[in-house]
RNA sequence: UACCCCAUGGUGUAAUGGUAACACUACAGAUUUUGGUUCUGUCAUUCUAGGUUCGAGUCCUAGUGGGGUAACCA
């Protein structure tokens, strides 16, 4: 038979996508006709916003699905109504669609399959497979073994192996609401002297009278994990259903489960290693605490490794995309460094963003033979990795600002900024000489004096003359718009903020995650800037027009850094 | 502790019993109106011990180290 899979590689070619070990299960799945196609879906549970790290997951099952010329579902686990809520389903649709998926018209609930899931219930029940046990949540633990010696087999529940009338008639008044919470629940009867301590009769009903997001009160009793995910797997035809190398352990039960149950197909389950990032967190109960606590302004701040935080940031759904496909699937655990994620981003972002010039850290310059009111006009390139990106004029003025970190009285001759008596080129512009500073009272430099050299407009350098090696960024006085700047920096200064004892990540967060930078000046075309409009500030990196809830702030200009410039000035240059 | 999973340069990922490779980082150089981009080069890798085999990163056994699970969460 034929496989429609891409062919076979070697190493990771340019340009060629990776292959990796659900490549050669899938592969191999169809080559023994296992399967005739590829059907995935991506299975959240409504209880919190999706970060990087199910990224990573809907990139590989969107992506394996599209490969292979298969679908990918949207279902939501939806079987713990006091965990879940609304307002979750349209974010992590939103969020997946942002990342540039889609999943057409296959949106699923596992609600939308409670009362099969009821009618497969009973089904187990019918044929000795299950039981309602009236055990206290306790003593259910205990019976399924010692902590401290879990080879030794569990205890049967005295209800194991009661009437199944007498079972179902229970499951019906379970059903009811005839009986209260943590009265009894509905258990597998398995072994309960299988190594594997999750087949020692595992619960797959509760009672739970909390109030449904979609089905309201309808129901008294909700399905646990395992006895509706493989199940909805199975109902809608799922072939690979990927997960976290957590739910290993639950395979045996997933296939126990499809086993016994009078399901149309037979899904397979396969597992792959979760995403680690250094200086962050990646687990919904984490970031929680983050949120909770005030540690960070919400779920969409710019710091956090949500999508919407990462989305107001200034990351691409292209760079995240990017960035899944490089750390490839496997089943070993491994953290990447949070530079792969930047570097990512600036790989886009160096295509895709305009060139601005900001000026964060204002020095005034006053060009004393260019006279008051006179204007020197600049042609500057949008962007020099797009020749169709066009130019814009800027306006050379008698009073410019510079960035204070581009002067020194004095410096070294690997700092090839403008110092004193030195030269620089100002970019777009003329080359600048200065000649004398002025000082406040403090000895603080406060206006540098200089002199620009007509011949040196359009990038040109007299004849006879030593090219200038530096050149700055800079404002006109006159012309510039004043902005707020937020640099962002790690969330943790500590690379693995998870190691060590439970809570000590919360010591680790970096207090300097983010700096408010007031009173920077800006070019005024950034006055017409849009939300998610990508920019290079040059020589700064790359920035967003912040937009908290997806709005820009309505007083005043606010960038965020979503990733600065690559950096290789060397340690004594300044 | 029991069960399950994992172990390849600093990092991540390939090599499907047959010459250990690719990318990133780091470092060096070239180009450059961004100390950016781009280009070139350099350094560096199979956890340990046995076994199977003509041949082992790959298969087997044991050890060591790391991780997951041991919820009426998912």
């Amino acid at each position: 038979m034929t496989q429609p899979g891409p062919p076979e590689p070697t190493g990771h070619p340019a340009g060629q996508k990776a292959r990796h070990f659900i490549h050669q299960e899938i592969d191999q799945d169809l080559a023994s006709g296992r399967y005739q196609d590829v059907h995935t879906r991506f299975p959240p549970e409504p209880n919190g916003f999706p970060h990087i790290g199910h990224a990573k997951a809907i990139c590989a099952v969107f992506g394996l699905a599209e490969e292979y010329g298969g679908k990918c579902n949207l279902r939501f686990d939806d079987t713990n109504p006091s965990a879940e809520e609304e307002r979750y389903v349209q974010a992590i649709q939103e969020d997946i669609r942002w990342l540039g998926f889609d999943w057409e018209d296959r949106l699923y609930f596992a609600s939308d399959f409670f009362e099969t899931l009821y009618e497969w219930a009973q089904h187990l029940i019918r044929t000795g497979y299950a039981y309602v046990d009236h055990l206290s949540m306790e003593a259910i633990r205990a019976g399924r073994g010692r902590r401290d010696r879990p080879q030794d087999p569990g205890e049967e529940s005295p209800y194991r192996n009661r009437p199944a009338d007498e079972s179902l008639a229970d499951f019906a008044k379970m059903r009811a609401g005839d009986y209260p919470e943590g009265a009894c629940v509905l258990r597998a009867k398995i072994d309960m002297a299988h190594t594997n301590l999750l087949m020692r009769d595992p619960v797959l009903y509760r009672i739970q009278f909390a109030h449904h997001h979609r089905t309201g009160d309808a129901w008294k009793i909700y399905p646990t994990y395992d006895m509706a995910h493989g199940q909805c797997d199975a109902l809608e035809k799922i072939t690979h259903s990927l997960c976290s190398l957590e739910f290993a352990n639950h395979r045996p039960l997933y296939e126990w489960l499809l086993d016994h149950l009078p399901v149309q197909s037979h899904p397979r389950q396969i597992e792959f290693a979760r995403l680690n990032i250094t200086h962050t967190v990646l687990s919904k109960r984490f970031l929680r605490t983050l949120v909770e606590t005030g540690k960070v302004d919400g779920w969409d701040d710019p710091r956090m490794p949500t999508l919407r935080g990462m989305r107001r940031r200034g990351f691409t759904p292209a760079s995240i995309r990017n960035f899944c496909q490089r750390i490839g699937m496997t089943r070993t655990l491994s953290t990447i460094d949070l530079s792969w994620l930047e570097e990512e981003l600036r790989k886009d972002l160096n295509q895709h963003a305009d060139r601005r010039m900001v000026v964060l850290d204002p020095l005034k310059v006053v060009i004393e033979n260019l006279p008051e009111g006179e204007r020197l006009e600049c042609q500057a390139t949008n962007n020099p990795e797009q020749p169709n990106s066009g130019t814009r004029t800027l306006q050379l003025t008698r009073e410019v600002w510079i960035e204070q970190e581009d002067f020194r009285e004095e410096a070294n001759r690997k700092f090839f900024r403008l110092k004193k008596d030195g030269s620089v080129r100002l970019r777009y512009g003329y080359v600048i000489h200065c000649h004398d500073v002025v000082k406040d009272s403090e000895g603080r430099v406060t206006e540098v004096r200089c002199t620009y050299d007509p011949e040196t407009g359009g990038g040109k350098t007299p004849e006879g003359q030593a090219k200038v090696k530096g050149i700055i960024h800079w404002v006109s006085k006159e012309q510039a718009i004043p902005i707020e700047v937020h640099l962002i920096d790690v969330l943790f200064s500590d690379p693995h903020p998870m190691a060590g004892e439970a809570d000590d990540y919360l010591h680790k967060l970096n207090p300097d995650s983010r700096t408010v930078l007031q009173g920077c000046q800006a070019e005024p075309s950034l006055q017409e800037a849009r939300p998610g409009q990508p920019f290079q500030f040059e020589r700064l990196g790359y920035f967003v027009l912040d937009a908290p809830d997806g709005q820009p702030n309505a007083d005043r200009l606010v960038f965020n850094r979503s990733v600065s410039l690559r950096d290789s000035r060397p340690q004594d240059g300044a």
